[in-house]
DNA sequence: TTTAATTCCTATCGGAATAGTAGGATTTAA
DNA sequence: TTAAATCCTACTATTCCGATAGGAATTAAA
């Protein structure tokens, strides 16, 4: 049970383009090297978040990546979806998937992996670039203080 | 994201096993053909309830699995860690692993990934073997009646 | 007009995990 | 002695994952 890296790699990325409006667009390889990610992955990743409407691309010399919205309007299921397809703990979860599972509708298994799935949804749905990037400013800045 | 179909052949299996106690012990082939699962790879599933101490074997002909403890006290969680290992949404997650991630302790998308392994955890501690019996046979009693 | 920097598209690859098969050793009741 | 069961180990085919690679298309700037 894991999600994969691309996942992270994709937050990663989106909260730090949120660090660094001030340099937009921002370019794969700014993202890559500061927050030590190959590249050409990296490149594979943000073609998913644009395609799910996450990022903007501008193409072309000094083209780069740009947030299509509000931080806060971005939430980390928002993201996973774009990179992994729907979060589905358990095949007879999937939405097209009443085929397989001999009990069809009254099975109390599915109920259990319904609730996973419900549960993994709501904890990704309550976490926003923008919160992340408040808690992030926090922390940095409470090291700061330290020194 | 998904759990393994191993996870669910063996909630199917001990289901089976507390629905069958007058047949203790039960012998993989039984619960293999009631459940349609492929013996062989049952077997190994059995294996892995075992080691766990979630089951108990007997040997030689006439043997099979009994349930090592009441069914109220084996829950999907403990099921899912004996077949797969400790749930684990990101390697940043995992017990024995500070050593990659390079923000360390102030990851904020870590954060976010120990909340989601809570929140399965939290699920899957709730449903028992005990409780999943119980919703069966009432959705069973229920078509009955309305037969 | 050329050049360099960027995104974009597609293919490939090695390794690991998954789902399942297989052979046969060991144990034990009948 | 035999048959029925668990047990142990290896193998296999397929898919997924993380990553690399080549080069086309686009565009700002020199």
């Amino acid at each position: 049970m894991r999600f994969s890296v691309k996942s992270e790699y994709a937050i990663t990325a989106l909260l730090d383009m949120a660090t660094h409006t001030d340099k937009w667009p921002v370019h794969v390889r700014a993202i890559a090297s500061r927050q030590a990610i190959p590249v050409r992955f990296l490149e594979q990743v943000m073609a998913s978040l644009k395609k799910a409407g996450i990022v903007e691309s501008i193409r072309g010399a000094q083209g780069g990546y740009v947030l299509s919205r509000d931080p806060h309007a971005i939430n980390v299921a928002q993201i996973v979806e774009a990179i992994e397809g729907p979060i589905t703990p358990m095949d007879c979860t999937a939405e097209a998937a009443e085929y397989r599972c001999l009990q069809m509708k009254g099975c109390v298994v599915k109920e259990v992996w319904e609730d996973v799935k419900r549960a993994i949804i709501d904890v990704l749905n309550k976490a926003t670039i923008e919160d992340m990037c408040r808690k992030k400013g926090e922390k940095e800045n409470a090291v700061m203080y330290h020194i």
